[in-house]
DNA sequence: CTGTTAGCGCGTTCAT
DNA sequence: ATGAACGCGCTAACAG
């Protein structure tokens, strides 16, 4: 273990010198810089960033707080977590969760423990047990889906916005029943894109049939078992708005098998814009979400707390896109 | 900070008893233990990880090396890796290199300056440069997509004998015109797909028509466009295999888009299982892979490797397993 | 079974 | 601009 008491024998300097040289480079002689930088690298020597770390009580590292890794949106934001850290020499480590609650609070633990400096949790939760957040200063962000008890800052889309003008948009094409399939009906996300429904709906002089509102999980599956729901009832909706694109996926396969046509028979919506959502059939008309904007602005709030500073935005919004493909088209009178 | 100073001043032991009591409960009277646990809660003692980890050198996390992070194949296998890392108290550190070489070396890196132990590489690349490699015996551990020079255990498919199913199911429905599309041409998982589907053809006393053979890279637009090149061909498939899911789905819509319909008049094969693809139009015939199964053997595998034995077994194969859904049916004569 | 003593490798005083 | 000395929090070695 080639370490930097090696160096400074081979450079002839002491051990504080060979410190400076590497990592503040102005406070040492161009000579000596010299003489040690290249004695480093005759030695082969690697800094062991245990020590350093350990010494400067930073892990260089963030987690970030994921309910399930495999769902393409999250990873998409993770990607910009990754490289909004990278870029400041930090590493990303891994949570994820599976929505249990336990696992959260175990991983978040990981700040107390020093094997992580900040957290971005992308699910509605303060993993932090209340004694533990420190007056609203523990470094942890909320991204995506989040709370809104001013706990922790957050990143987040305007999904009243986004859902209202998706909900606008069937209108326009002259919807007059709109299903719904949800998130789980506890989530904020949920709360925040129905009350944008409710809201366009109303606007129109319509009123919100509950019978057409159906709780789903995010899952293909349960956009199937929605929809399947939605068919057998008496009042049949126009159009179904979904607030993920593979509930829409599982939606689109139902109305198929009942022998229906989207979207000259019923039109469907998605939220989130996945890569696949371009290919399906037809292809899906859906909210876009800017992911990597997601995780570098979760990031760059991150690195505001880790520097003990206000966030310079506490809670900042990032825009949406209203992508119109195939799955709408005019009601079917 | 409330350290394991004042934890033994408060149970009025010594510091080296408080460290064993809380890692080696066995070697401490339970008097004793009992008398430093209540102090250490008493306290709110949280252990610095830092410290413990600088201490016994190991820093208790590994590192996954992914092509893209946003995959949901890969996702999946990550998941794997996290369960059973987790299990044996470690962290998993993400390493998104976007396939670009340089970021995966500087990532692999990170072995020697000590930010990791271990390393599961997800594509068919050494990271570490060849002195670094220490006779093999590095911690690090290729898995899905492998390279075969023995430089570094494997877990693997048997990408030759799932690709060979495949084209079997495809000849046993009485396709003739089996068109392929690949992934990149240098990637081994090509080679051994390829090799799988030359060997079904040729059994069936076929010949190989390398017209019929377009590379593509793993994405939904490049299975699009390989399919349009191929329709506007003038020898005609009755059906295409892709090499995964993602490039099939892009082959369905432009084989829709051309006027065709899947399955009767041109079949589609997919690769990979992922959870949208039994709710693609049609649902799309393909090879599960077992992801969680991935991730869990390569990291059983590393942790072999970092506990210094030989891994029991050095080239693990997985078992793939084709699942027939609607996107393939009998050739259109 | 327990306490004392030594570091791990590094960055950071405080001198010079 | 440089060096000597200290200590971060913890575990390991050695006594007792």
């Amino acid at each position: 273990m080639t370490n930097i008491r090696a160096v400074s024998k081979l450079a002839g300097v002491s051990v504080a010198t060979v410190s400076r040289a590497l990592r503040k480079p102005e406070m040492v002689s161009k000579n000596t810089r010299e003489k040690v930088l290249s004695a480093a690298k005759t030695a082969g020597y690697k800094p062991n960033m245990m020590a350093r770390n350990f010494r400067s009580k930073k892990s260089y590292s963030v987690m970030v707080l994921v309910p399930d890794i495999s769902n393409p949106f999250f990873s998409m934001v993770i990607r910009g977590v990754q490289t909004a850290a990278k870029n400041k020499g930090y590493s990303v480590l891994l949570g994820n969760t599976m929505g249990d609650v336990d696992a959260e609070n175990e991983l978040a633990h990981m700040l107390h423990t020093n094997q992580t400096d900040g957290i971005i949790q992308l699910s509605a939760r303060n993993p932090l047990a209340p004694e533990d957040r420190g007056d609203t200063a523990a470094p942890i962000v909320n991204c995506c889906e989040c709370l809104g008890d001013g706990s922790m800052p957050t990143v987040s889309l305007d999904n009243v916005g986004a859902s209202k003008a998706m909900t606008e948009h069937l209108l326009t094409l002259g919807h007059k029943k709109i299903a719904v399939i949800t998130g789980p009906y506890d989530s904020p996300l949920t709360t925040a894109r129905l009350s944008g429904y409710s809201a366009a709906v109303e606007a129109a002089n319509l009123t919100v049939d509950y019978a057409l509102v159906k709780e789903g999980d995010y899952s293909p599956a349960s956009g199937a078992t929605a929809t399947k729901q939605l068919l057998a009832q008496s009042v049949h909706p126009t159009a179904i708005l979904c607030f993920n694109d593979e509930m829409a996926i599982g939606a689109m396969q139902s109305i198929r098998q009942a022998g229906h046509k989207v979207p000259a028979d019923i039109s469907v919506t998605g939220f989130d814009d996945l890569p696949l959502s371009a290919y399906t059939h037809p292809p899906l008309t859906t909210i876009a979400q800017p992911t990597e904007e997601f995780g570098a602005s979760a990031m760059a709030i991150l690195f505001d707390l880790m520097d003990g500073q206000e966030p310079a935005e506490r809670n900042r919004i990032v825009p949406y896109k209203l992508i119109v493909r195939d799955s709408t088209g005019p009601a079917k009178k």
